[in-house]
DNA sequence: ATCTTATGCATAAGAAAATTATGTATATAT
DNA sequence: ATATATACATAATTTTCTTATGCATAAGAT
């Protein structure tokens, strides 16, 4: 019996997608409208190719924060008899989706000057 | 008496920095050849104007790490009757060096297209 | 002269955000 | 039948920071 074992290659197989949960999140439901967490995990696997995989230990605790900070609204439903939590933006969530990328485009830009002075900032 | 308080702005103001420490300093050893630990804070705070500042608390732990990773070497001296520790890459820190921009690199491309599918991937 | 700020290192306690490991349950494909 | 996919959840642990200390010397300000 041969066992091929597929290395799941989940958040932080660079450590440098930790801390950009939220982010992620948030975008992809400005993006989207409402979405689902299994879905989310899904959408951001195809995107990327396969590359960021989150782990659902991240994503409903993410989910769930983002949640009781009333960023997002949570609307239940039963689809093929089984349960799915659709999320969608609150009015305060879409503020802070656009501060949050705010601070990702900061974050890549000194990134960029750090890791390559001869880069242009544009 | 009045007290002005300047409030740091440190590492995690925005929390994507959150595990790129290790990718800075290596990259500024990089571009510097060799450096103390004072000197990384102060070079950071330089290149970002300000916007990152690096604790001590997540400097020397971290300077340690990749020490005991055999990342980098460290020599000491004496200048003007303080202590500086001189840190600069190993062999095996340079090609670890390598890896981790290639993995930034990788990093932001993703964020890239996961926030704004409409940039392009040049 | 004295006090504050800057330089330079270090570590411990606590918090935040992930990983890893479970658990439950239904649907579909082999 | 059995494994995989779908869909949620949470607890234990680990990683990586922040915050709070501690020590020590040099330089600048009052």
């Amino acid at each position: 019996m041969y066992i091929f074992e597929v290395y799941q290659q989940v958040m932080g197989n660079s450590k440098l997608y930790k801390g950009s949960l939220h982010t992620i999140i948030l975008k992809l439901l400005e993006e989207n409208g409402k979405m689902y967490g299994y879905e989310i995990t899904q959408k951001v696997k195809e995107i990327t190719k396969g590359e960021l995989q989150i782990t659902e230990g991240a994503l409903y605790p993410a989910l769930h924060k983002l949640e009781s900070e009333d960023l997002l609204d949570v609307e239940v439903a039963k689809v093929d008899n089984r349960m799915r939590k659709y999320y969608k933006l609150t009015e305060k969530g879409s503020i802070e989706t656009v501060n949050k990328l705010k601070e990702l485009e900061q974050y890549i830009r000194n990134m960029q000057v750090l890791v390559n002075p001869k880069w242009s900032i544009e």
